[in-house]
DNA sequence: ATTCATGCAAACAATTTGCACGATC
DNA sequence: GATCGTGCAAATTGTTTGCATGAAT
């Protein structure tokens, strides 16, 4: 469990705080191939996990297309244009109290969750009209 | 918009029904292939999608895994145990309230929301002692 | 020196798509 | 008989992996 603290490491670590609004592994690499033309897109993807893993970064399934990345650890909800695509946080209380329930109603042990709310964005819904 | 009503929609449709506990894509062609050999994949897939749409059936996004489709129209949340994979309802009032809330913090509108909480269940619990 | 991480390409899983043929309205 | 859906295979997308080489401890 010994881990090394590489530049490539160090790179995808600041890339995804560079970027801030919540990149997608693709967008880390295209970011950080411009001034690093041979990082290799394996190792984003690697370093994007193992940095999730240890909670330096949040990783956050977003259904239907690829996972995107969140230098912002504190829990936290999204939302997402379901025609646009667009992406952003939600500034709305984290719910802590319903892991807890779940506990009670399931059995499972469950220590966090993540919602990702799909919608229509102000431009869109103008734009329909 | 004039749909129509193949043998494979329906076909479908009865296979969610029946495998009763959230299938695959996959899973349900490959109950389906059994009977009926020669429909594709492709064609589930699409039925899936549209069913999906339609209402008739509920697509529920999970993180790293392929969807699942749920018959149970009525909202309710999931939760999966990171072990093992169980995948279960869960017996747990509805947040309609959240949506509302949503659309007041962002100015989207947001009809509706899915999670699916991860856990670990109780005999992977037990497991791991 | 050891061992962990990288780069590269190939493998993979889930899903979508193009197209000719067949079924439904 | 018009058009929408199907079957099939190939294409796409997002991600993981095997392996020889290179870097960090």
């Amino acid at each position: 469990m010994k881990s090394r603290n590489t530049v490539q490491r160090q790179l995808v670590h600041e890339t995804v705080g560079r970027l801030a609004d919540h990149p997608t592994a693709e967008e880390v690499y295209n970011c950080l191939h411009e001034d690093h033309p041979n990082i290799s897109k394996g190792t984003v993807y690697r370093n994007l996990g193992y940095l999730s893993e240890n909670g330096e970064l949040r990783r956050i399934a977003v259904p239907g297309s690829a996972d995107r990345f969140d230098h912002h650890t504190i829990p936290h909800y999204h939302i997402q244009c379901v025609c646009c695509g667009m992406f952003c946080d939600i500034d709305t209380p984290y719910l802590s109290q319903i892991d807890a329930k779940v506990e009670q109603a399931t059995g499972f042990s469950c220590e966090k969750h993540d919602i990702v709310f799909q919608g229509v964005c102000p431009a869109c819904k103008e734009k329909s009209e």
